[in-house]
Formats: C-alpha cells, structure tokens, sequence
DNA sequence: CACGAACTTGAGGGCATCCTCGATTTCGTA
DNA sequence: TACGAAATCGAGGATGCCCTCAAGTTCGTG
C-alpha cells in the first residue's frame, strides 16, 4: 500500500546508509557548510553517488537533522515532566544548549531554521512547539519574568550559539557559564527593565 | 626626522585615500570577509593596486579599524565619566554593542580580536582596557555582582555578535532587548547561581 | 619636455568548491 | 549465465576568490 518511493538496490541502499553516516559525523564536526566531498570521500564513495541520491545539500539535512532533532523532543517531555516548573525550564535551556554544544550542524541548524529548506525547517520548529508551554507554565508558576517571549528564546539560541562556536576548542564550559548569568535575568525578581 | 616612509607620488596618494573609504564602506556593509576585488572596484582602481597599497588583507584591516576602534575609548571614557558606576557599566555595554550594530567589519574585529593580526588585536584590546576598570567600578559599588569578569566581557561580545548578525535586518532592537535580559542578570541581587 | 622612477593595470595561474554527464560497473532476474 | 536496468565513477566545466607580474601609464624633476 505505502510503498513510497521505489525500493532501491541492495548496493545503492548501503551506499546511501554510509552516506548519511559519513554525513552525520562530518556536519557534526564541520558544521552545516562542510564540503560535501569530505562526506562523500568519508564515506567511501563517489562525489558523484552522493548526488545521486542526495540532489542537493538540502535534501542531504533533510535526510539527517530531523533525527538528531528528535533529541529537543525529549528535553521538552522532560522540561514538562519535572514537577518545578521553573527548574524544568532553566533544565530545557540547559539541555537544548548541550545538544548545540556537541554538534556543530544542530547549532547551524537552529541558528539559520529559517532559511532551511521545508523539511528542516519543520523539524526545529517542532523541538520550539514545546517550549512555547514549557515558557508559559514557568511563567504561570511566578518565576519566570512574564515578558520573556518564544522569540526571546530565538534570540538566545542565537546568541548562544556563537558563544559555543568560538568556545568549544578551549574552554567547553564557557557557555554554561554564560547561560548562567543569562538565566539569572530571566527570573521574575530579576526583571528591572521594562520590556513591552 | 621622523620623516617615516618615504613620501606618496600625488595620485598614488589619491589612490590610496579611495580605497580607504571604500574598505570602510564595504567591511562595514560586508564584515571583514568582503570580497577584496569589491573593494578595489568600490575605489575605481584596479586589484593590482589594492595589493600594491596593502599586501594582505590584515594590512588593509590594520590601516583602516584602529580608527574606527577609537570610538570605543569615548565610550569607555563617558562609562567612567558616569557618576552612577553602575549606570557606567550599562552605558559601556549599550554604547558597545551599539558600536558594533552599525559597522560589522567591528562586529567581526571584535569577535575575531584574538586571530587578527598584531595591530589590530592591539587595536582592539585597548578598547578593553578601560573595560577591567569600569568593571571593578561598578563592583566596588556593590551594584554589579562580583563573579563577572572581563572574560565574561568577551563572551558577551561572541554572543551579541551573532544576535546583532541575524537581527539588524529585519528586527534592529532585538539587541537591545537581549541584552536588557542579560544585564538584569548582572545585577549583584540576581544572581543565584553560584560561579566560581 | 623628456626621462627615469613610481605607480597602475588586468589577464592569468592557483585553489577550493559546486555540480553534471557520458562511460563503466554492478546487481538481480529470467 | 547473460542481459538490461540501476547505480557508480570521476574528469571536467563553472564560479568565486586569492594573489602575481610583465607591460603599459603617469608623475615630477632636471
């Protein structure tokens, strides 16, 4: 019935398995802009082949991100589960951040969700759908300022984001500590400045 | 007697002149990474010539961002001039990051102060400084929480930087409203967690 | 004004990446 | 096993940027 797309030969199906493993591992050292001959020479195979099956960088992410996406998922479920709403909260920050930390193409991949094909898109704007919830129920429980918005959590991601890249090499706690002192603005008794 | 290097011929001068104004103009639109041959045709004159004034990239840098760095020195100098330490401190950062939003060859010189060559890494580290002082201004104040550093400071450069790169299009007081998170944080009051 | 030094020019070689496509190999089946 | 479809291969054209250098131009002084 959902037979899909049509099933592919035995050789060109491990051809394609080592390439989105080669792929997996060089965007997460690289980032999302490695050259795509380091992944096809990782993987053993042709710059050719990988066009075969991947016609562009796009649908190579495309075939990759989603998975390591699903990661944010379980962060949010456990954000959502903790029974204190504020360290579920400040726990999703710490995870997410971990997450980008040791994997250059999730910190691409977040910082430029936008302009990401379709697919990718899609795929970290689910990992966001959650935190819209795990916000509000910390915002509900008193403890986190109430004008601290979803996009607000963009901006940090950003922000964040760069902080790991240039950090990572040679002082991987750097951002932890900068979260730190982020995530002491964000509580409610903090809040000096006026935002609208 | 100082009479330096030896004199321009008149349009070598000229020439020179052009292509210091279009090097400002294009890092500033474009970030350090510009494309050279913009910037020579930018000027009216040839690639060849560029090189000729400037043999490296890092020459042309160095020649034209220790003035535009200079604008960092009237900030640090008004932050000390500011009765309030605290409200010194808060002042550096807005008039920092204002700084960078308008120009991103400073953006990038900023981040990258370390990798650039020796005059501009110069350059930049004296725009900083003044800043160890106006953070144990504040801090003796008992205004600003004692675990901030000046390392911290360049942290907050990385993360703003990226903020202001992927806001200034579309949303240009994203940085300000970022950064209004963070120095809540900054408050000696706020802080909560513990950093050693 | 004429001459040599100073300066400019831009074509071109080098490099890294992208992407294509005709020739070749491999697979699965009859 | 032998055949056609499916898949692979990699040389090579295209692009964009770097940088050089031999030939040509301009300046300023005697």
């Amino acid at each position: 019935m959902a037979a899909g797309p049509k099933p592919l030969r035995s050789d060109a199906a491990r051809n394609r398995d080592k390439l989105l493993v080669a792929a997996t591992q060089v965007f997460a050292e690289r980032g999302l802009d490695a050259p795509l001959d380091h992944i096809a020479r990782r993987a053993g195979v042709s710059i050719g082949t990988l066009y075969n099956h991947f016609p562009t960088r796009e649908a190579l992410l495309a075939a990759i991100l989603p998975q390591r996406l699903a990661a944010l998922d379980e962060i949010s479920a456990a954000a959502l589960a903790d029974p204190d709403p504020w360290n579920g909260f400040a726990g999703f920050l710490e995870g997410l951040f971990a997450l980008q930390a040791q994997d250059h193409s999730l910190n691409d991949a977040l910082v430029q969700s936008f302009s990401l094909s379709t697919d990718v898109s899609q795929a970290c704007h689910g990992g966001f759908q959650q935190a819209e919830r795990i916000i509000e129920r910390a915002q509900a429980s008193g403890r986190l300022r109430a004008d601290f918005g979803s996009q607000d959590l963009v901006t940090l991601v950003w922000a964040m984001s760069q902080v790991i890249r240039e950090s990572m090499e040679t002082a991987p706690e750097t951002w932890r500590r900068c979260l730190a002192f982020f995530v002491d603005g964000l509580r409610a008794e903090a809040a000096r400045t006026a935002l609208r």
